[in-house]
RNA sequence: GCUGGAAUCGUCUAGUGGCAAUGACAAGAGACUGUAAAUCUCUCGCCUUCGGGCUUCGUAGGUUCGAGUCCUACUUCCAGCA
């Protein structure tokens, strides 16, 4: 079982520490999506220096390239990429939603490689087997977004993603009883070699067996009823926390979560899968309940030149900054803020420089892992309550 | 000086007598939430009550119902010959 701990509570907000093999993430936290085992346009010491604890690869990308038997034979995703730290991956599921030609049964779904159009297909089974062999310490559910925001349709998705979690469930314990991982205990080496339990006396790994985890996929769309009855059904499953999935704006979450996790188990981390480019995303989930956020909304903006600031996302593309030679964040103490002025971005942007992209990331992904490490702190100190106002009425100014 | 050729939106460029006129870039703005995204969308002669109106393709004339497209002259640039 996943440990994990609670340090403090305020309503449904809780300050914690996931530990996992490769180390801990005090939450609440922000996990940087790393689709393809790389935060886009940032290294991974870029990513420690900013803050991050985390980060969170997709299982479909990783299937397609660089494949998984060459992560296991790296050691891993942590050990494949250098971020030696905690690793999550999503299962692939969410790729049902956003590619096109999709064809989907009971079985699990056909896909088309976006690639080179070769067929491919993924089914519960599958992708908890991929799951392990990239290694990460924590996995997703197989899931099934709905075709549609229909009640019929979010309907069908919860049922087939929960007859999917069944079998997740029971492929996730198979593996993890037919196979151990070695390992150095620390969170290190090469605990991702997958080893058969059946070998002689002599050929045990020298370390403890690291194990990974599996969190089930609450979905249910804006629907409470039927977010009442996935929570519940995930609930009774053995399974090591839980992810929220379907969720795109944080219009009704504050409700949509307060029923959701009311029924989660409360000794078990939740990750809300997707959100976070908007920081009041990040302080209604927090607020009711969440552990860890994944996004890819602040390091896309970023190379898109659309840049957190503490009075809301500015286009640093727009002429006005041509001749503006404060800090892009004045308050701000990330190596872009720090070091160099908003005519420069501009300039950068202007001329397509990949630095401005470079920069733009550090930034975008350093406010948000440090908005949400704010909201641990306040939370922990006991003024989230004053932080939560103060920022989002001077962030979103008088549009809200 | 002679002989050819060329002059179209900030730049380059398309353009057969029925075009406010092609495409690219530049410029201006917007979008983006478990990444087919260093992507995509819109505007880009002036005015508009969004129906349309007005002025445009080096300059000035001409032919024609109609000219960026044909003719004449001029101006400028390019090439070759002097």
């Amino acid at each position: 079982m996943l440990k994990f701990d609670i340090e403090k509570k305020q309503g449904l907000a809780r300050v914690g520490v996931i530990h996992t093999p490769h180390g801990d993430i005090r939450t609440p936290a922000f996990v940087g999506a790393a689709t393809r085992a790389t935060v886009k346009a940032l290294t991974m010491e870029q990513m420690r220096m900013l803050g991050s604890q985390a980060i969170l690869a997709n299982t479909y990308h990783l299937v397609l390239r660089p494949g998984t038997e060459l992560i296991q034979e790296a050691g891993g995703l942590a050990e494949f990429s250098s971020w030696h730290g905690p690793t999550f991956t999503d299962s692939g599921g969410f790729q049902i939603f956003s590619l096109p030609d999709v064809k989907i049964n009971e079985n699990g779904v056909k896909f088309k490689s976006h690639i080179d159009g070769a067929n491919f297909e993924m089914t519960p089974e599958s992708s908890m087997q991929a799951q392990w062999a990239i290694g990460a310490d924590i996995h997703m559910a197989f899931d099934h977004l709905a075709k549609s925001e229909s009640h019929d349709d979010m309907k069908e998705a919860m049922e087939r993603t929960h007859a999917w979690l069944d079998r997740c469930v029971a492929e996730h314990l198979r593996i993890k009883n037919d196979f151990t991982w070695a390992g150095d205990g620390n969170g290190r080496g090469p605990q991702n070699v997958l080893r058969s339990k059946n070998f002689g006396e002599g050929e045990l790994p020298a370390g403890p067996a690291q194990s990974q985890y599996l969190y089930a996929v609450v979905q249910g769309g804006t629907f409470l009823d039927l977010r009442a009855e996935s929570a519940k059904y995930c609930a009774g499953k053995e399974v090591d926390g839980f992810g929220i999935g379907g969720v795109f704006t944080a219009d009704g979450m504050d409700e949509m979560l307060q029923t959701v996790n009311s029924i989660l188990p409360e000794n078990k981390p939740r990750h809300l899968l997707g959100m976070g480019q908007e920081p009041i995303d990040l302080f209604v989930g927090a607020e009711y309940g969440c552990d860890t956020f994944d996004c890819v909304g602040p390091t896309r903006m970023a190379r898109n030149g659309s840049l957190y600031t503490l009075d809301g996302r500015i286009n640093i593309k727009n002429a006005k900054y041509t001749h503006d030679f404060s800090p892009l964040m004045p308050e701000c103490d990330c190596e872009c803020c720090k070091n160099y002025s908003r005519a420069y971005l501009h300039h950068l942007f202007k001329t397509d420089e990949i630095t401005a992209k470079i920069l733009a990331s550090i930034h975008n992904e350093h406010f948000i892992v440090h908005t949400v490490s704010r909201i641990r702190e306040t939370l922990s100190s006991g003024v989230f309550d004053e932080y939560k106002t103060s920022f989002l009425s001077r962030y979103y100014g008088k549009k809200r």
